[in-house]
Formats: structure tokens, sequence, C-alpha cells
RNA sequence: GCCCCCAUCGUCUAGUGGCCCAGGACGCCGCCCUUUCAAGGCGGAGAUCAGGGGUUCGAAUCCCCUUGGGGGUACCA
């Protein structure tokens, strides 16, 4: 039998990091067995529907390449893909349901359930429903059916026995059935709830492994009880460890922008992002940190996958991006740069963007950074006109007590930088070192001064090949605004 | 409250009875290199394996209890 695995988003937002980590799991559960890899969106609560989530799924799984074989954008055997498009399967299910006695319709309002929820809380009794439509005889049914409710189907509990879940991660879990609810499996406007629908679909999607969030565990028995209520066989259940915040509680929005779009727009790498969400609870041996896609692939398994939550490290993940930049061909950063300095630079400035200047500086750059967010403010200087900086920022520690000796030598740089002739970045740092040496500066301590005058800042890309790539007559320019400002 | 899960350096983890007075990585600190800042190289601090009982010749590894953390408890998923 082939394996077959699914992610089962539900579009009410902007796809969540979490989201991702269950994708990336589930693909390489399903590649590393040569199985299948489906998409359904879970759109059955319709009062949280957000337009364009969907979409924002689909660019996800692209952009970290988890391309699905099924799915709403691929199609496939098993359509539809949309949980709203499959109502007549649910309705024909539930049917034999209450047929066989498993199922029950409910008429209690709203109103009576926050009622009993209450009383029983009152009395110290865990929450849930008293189950008062469970023994009603077909006279009460047939007078609440002309009363015109409208009511809801619910799941029959057996009221004793245990049902064990053997989960593939956790082992043996045991529930007792007198704990578990009589939960809602068909809503009043006819759309089912999750646990219903998913144990439907799993079904008739062929899934044989359910690798979800550890947050389902507790209602996996109540799923294996519908399976059985309706005479299927279930799959295998394997739920993965949760990723935590610092506060280590469920990661989501309090934590930062948890949207896994915040983490493209911070300039992440995807293979970067990829490496990382795949070792948040699984790890491949003793050492090993940087993975390509191909070794996950070969060796992701279920085995390797961690009982204990994770908590999601923002250090360590930027770390690694760090590394992926460093690796990337030069050509490919300098097309990076490029495209990400467009992006982020205002539009006069994103106009003097070229390919030459570019690539000329892209290499000073690829070791400085971690996101690359940090480009454009990095390269800035190279495209203004001027850049500001205030005097103490020039002036720096070593001159704030000697702004003349800083003047002095702006001032003899200027004038070696006129000589040049070939205006290249090792004939400008020999220039500026000569001027270094003669007042026996020593490049650390001086050096800061000629970038605050270059770029703005005190660090950043090597001075000299910033003014390379800024060329010989703005460069001296720049030296001598910081003259005039240390003149006044 | 009740049910369930989890428990190795601050964090991610390796470890499935002896190779472990616990290994790697991030972060942190120091040194070297050096065109500031990075990168790179080298080194360091950091875990009485949550605590307590067992089992065993021997336990981070098995069992029990305690404690701590987390999750679930909707006509949300």
């Amino acid at each position: 039998m082939t394996v077959r695995v699914r992610i089962a988003p539900s579009p009410t937002g902007e796809p969540h990091i979490g989201t991702a980590r269950t994708a990336l799991f589930n693909w390489l559960f399903a590649r590393h067995h040569g199985g299948q890899f489906v998409v359904r969106i879970e759109d059955t609560d319709r009062s949280r529907l957000v337009p364009g989530a969907v979409e924002s799924i689909r660019l996800m799984l692209r952009w970290l390449g988890l391309e699905p074989d099924e799915g709403p954008a691929v199609g496939g055997p098993c359509g539809p893909y949309f949980q709203s498009e499959r109502l007549d399967l649910y309705h024909r299910e539930i049917e034999t349901l209450l047929a066989n006695g498993s199922a029950y319709t409910c008429y209690c309002s709203p109103e009576r359930l926050a009622a009993v929820n209450s009383e029983r809380q009152k009395q110290k009794l865990p929450p849930g429903y008293d189950r008062r439509c469970r023994g009603l005889s077909p006279d009460e049914r047939a007078a609440a059916e002309a009363g015109g409710v409208k009511p809801v189907v619910r799941f029959a509990v057996p009221l004793d026995g245990v049902t064990v879940v053997q989960d593939a991660i956790k082992g043996e879990v045991e529930f007792e059935n007198a704990l578990l609810q009589d939960a809602v499996l068909m809503k009043s406007d006819g759309y089912p709830t999750y646990h219903f629908a998913v144990v439907v679909d799993d079904h008739f999607m062929q899934i044989t492994h359910v690798l979800r969030g550890d947050e389902w565990l507790p209602s996996t028995p109540l799923h294996l009880l519908i399976y059985r209520a309706i005479g299927w066989e279930a799959p295998v259940f394997a739920h993965l460890p949760l990723i935590l915040g610092k506060d280590r509680a469920k990661l989501s929005k309090r934590h930062g922008d948890t949207a896994f779009k915040a983490f493209v727009d911070a300039g992440y790498l995807p293979d970067a992002l990829f490496n990382f969400l795949g070792l948040l609870g699984w790890a491949l041996d003793d050492k090993t940190e940087i993975i390509s896609r191909e070794q996950f692939v070969e060796q992701f398994d279920l085995a390797g996958i961690s009982k204990s939550p994770a908590v999601f490290d923002f250090d360590k993940l930027r770390w690694m991006n760090r590394e992926y930049i460093h690796a990337l061909p030069a050509e490919r950063f300098a097309a990076l740069s490029e495209e990400w300095l467009l992006k982020d630079l205002p539009d006069e400035l994103a106009q003097r963007v070229t390919p030459e200047i570019v690539r000329r500086i892209a290499p000073e750059l690829q070791t400085r950074l971690e996101l690359l967010s940090e480009i454009a403010p990095k390269l800035r200087f190279l495209f203004e006109d001027d850049v500001t900086y205030d005097r103490a920022t020039l002036l720096g520690k070593r001159f704030t007590s000697r702004p003349e000796e800083a003047l002095f030598t702006l001032e003899e740089i200027a004038a070696e930088l006129e000589d040049i002739e070939d205006w290249e970045k090792d004939g400008i740092w020999e220039a500026v070192s000569r001027v270094f040496e003669q007042r026996t500066l020593k490049p650390r301590e001086a050096a800061p001064l000629l970038y605050v005058a270059i770029t703005g800042a005190p660090q950043g890309v090597p001075v000299n090949a910033g003014m390379a790539a800024l060329g010989k007559r703005r460069s001296i320019q720049r030296v001598k605004a910081a003259v005039s400002l240390l003149s006044d």
C-alpha cells in the first residue's frame, strides 16, 4: 500500500509557521516513502473564512518547495479538495450513523447548552453536554421537529469501556469512553464539524498516515470511535510535538509575527527555513545541522521525531539563514541583492540601482548578512546623493577629544584620493592606509571615521570597496563634506 | 476542576542498561587573524540527565510517586 498523507489547513487567515512545519513533515514523510502528499481545505466554519487564504496556503507550499500531489490547485482523483464541496458525502455518511444508532439528532438550543454548562460548573463537574436528546422518544423527536428547530447531529459515544490510540510517536494512549463528549458531528447549518469531516475525508482520500499537531491527540479517541461506528479502518496516527514560544506556551501571535509571510518578508531563504523547520522536533544524528533537501528526504522518518515540544529559537534560525546566504553562489547572491534593493529602496533611489554596481559590491556584503532585508539599509549609501550623520558619530570614540586630528586626517585622505588614477579598491586602500601610517593611526581606530564619512555608519561593507563602487568624484565629495562638518 | 502528553546545558538536540563524572549546534565569553564590522580559526563557561524511591553487578536510559511545563475540554479547527 502506498503511503498517503495530507495537510488540512483552514482558510481562516494568513497561514501560520506551525502549519508550514506540519506540511513539511507530511511532505517529507510522503517523499521518503515514495507516497503522495495531498492538500485539503477545511472550510466548514463559514463564519471564519478569509478571502485569499487558500491562495496564501498555496504560495507558502510553493515557496518552501512542498508541491502537493493532489489538492485544490492541482486536482486529483479524490477531489473535490474543499470540504465545502463535499457536503453530500458527509450527509450520506451521517445517515448510516443515524441509522445504526451511533448518532442522534439534538434539538438543544445554544442557550440551554450554556445553562447546562454553568450549572455543571457550579457543581464542580467537568463541562459538557448532558445528553438530553440522546434519550428522546420518537414522539418527543417528532414534536421537536415540528417545532421547526434545526437540529445538530451528535455522536453517541459508548458510555463505558476504553479507547486505545496507537500513536506512532507517543505509543499507546488510553482514554476512558465515559469521559468523552457526545460531540457534534453535523452543525445546524448543514456543515460537518472537523471531527466528522476529517474522518470521512481521510477515509475517502485513502489517507494512510495522519501526521498532525499534538493538540489533536485528545480528540483522536473520538475519531477512532467514528471510524468504528461506520465500519472503516482507521489510518495510523502520529502526533507531532508542538512548537512553543519563548515562554513555553504554544507558539502564537503574541510571540511576535508568526505568520508564515513574515518570514518571507524578513528575508529568510526557503532552504534555510526548510532546514530549520525540519529540525524542529526531528534530528538526523548527534551533530548534523545543515541538511540538504535530498538528505532530508532520504533520512526522514517517524522514528526520529521527538515526543517533547520544541521552543522556536529565532537566534538559531537567523544563524542558519546566514549559513545559507553565505553558501549561495556569488551570482545568485548578487541577483537576490538586486531584487531586494529594488523592492526595499524608495523609488527614486531604486532607479539608480544597476546590475553592475550590485555585482561589484555584493561579495563584500555576503558574509555580513543574516537576513535579506538587511541588504537595502546596508547598501543605501551607494544610491543616495549624500549621507547624513552627526558630528558625534563621525568622531566616534577615538576622535571625540581630538576633532582637529580627524579633520587633518580626512583632509589628507581627500588629497591622496585625488591623485589616484586607477580607481579601484586596492589602490584606494593603499592611499588611505598611507595617511593612517603617516599619522601613526591604527586602521582599527581610525577606519570608522572614514566609514561614517562614506556610508553614514561606523560599520558595514569594507569602505574601500564602497568607495570603488561609489566612484571617485562622489567619494571625495563625501570626504570633503565630512571635513566641512568638522570645520564649523 | 477533569482528561491527556511531555521532562538531558538558557534554547534545539544526540543518547534506547555499561563506550557518558553526558556529545554536537545556536547563543554567550576569550584569544588568533584582520581594512572598522563581519566571516573564518582556536579555546572556554554552561546539564549533580527535574526531585525522590525502586529494579539491576551497573540507569540519563526500565518501573512507581512527586513536582514542573504544555495541550485538550465549542454547532473553531
